[in-house]
DNA sequence: GCCAACGTTGGC
DNA sequence: GCCAACGTTGGC
């Protein structure tokens, strides 16, 4: 029996890699996660067909810009191996990868970005992790209620406004 | 650029 | 196992 659907929220930098790069490449692998948790979530928890909130961070404003899609589910982040990436890991070896990547792909660029502020004022989505102060990190799992209330905001954003 | 909040490291 | 020092994240 399939595993039912889980949420998430994906940060990114878009100076480092935006929703427009991802629409771009179609799909994309996530490397460079170098937390536990955010790691555990990708390893243990993440299924292909998984949907996830893509947010801007250190963007202004910084919000959730798109959507995609689990496209692939973990295998060993290759930049932990590479002893000129900055996400090397020296104590890492190839028959003990400490740190996995999935891949995600492109499904939606929203006209405008559902901004932090925008999710702060809007009482549908008490309770996301994305709205607590210092909650740095950069994947989160999300309730399947507050995921369709984003992408409703999502894509009424650009049409219904003035 | 600032800095608060947080996670990790390493001496003890 | 404690905790100070350090590095990073990310909103502002």
């Amino acid at each position: 029996m399939a595993a039912k659907k889980r949420y998430w929220l994906m940060k990114s930098e878009p100076g480092t890699y935006s929703i427009d790069d991802l629409q771009r490449d179609g799909s994309t692998c996530w490397e460079g996660v170098r937390n536990y948790q955010a790691r555990n979530f990708m390893r243990d928890e993440m299924r292909v067909g998984d949907e996830v909130l893509y947010y801007h961070s250190n963007a202004s404003p910084p919000g959730v810009a798109g959507l995609a899609r689990v496209c692939r589910e973990a295998y060993p982040d290759h930049t932990q191996f590479d002893p000129s990436s900055k996400y090397h890991d020296p104590k890492a070896t190839g028959d003990e990868p400490r740190w996995f990547m999935v891949d995600i792909e492109h499904v939606e660029t929203f006209d405008d970005v559902v901004s932090l502020e925008e999710i702060k004022a809007d009482d549908r989505l008490d309770g996301m992790l994305v709205r607590q102060r210092g909650q740095r990190l950069s994947i989160q799992p999300v309730e399947a209620e507050h995921f369709r209330r984003i992408r409703t905001l999502g894509r009424r954003a650009g049409a219904g406004r003035p």
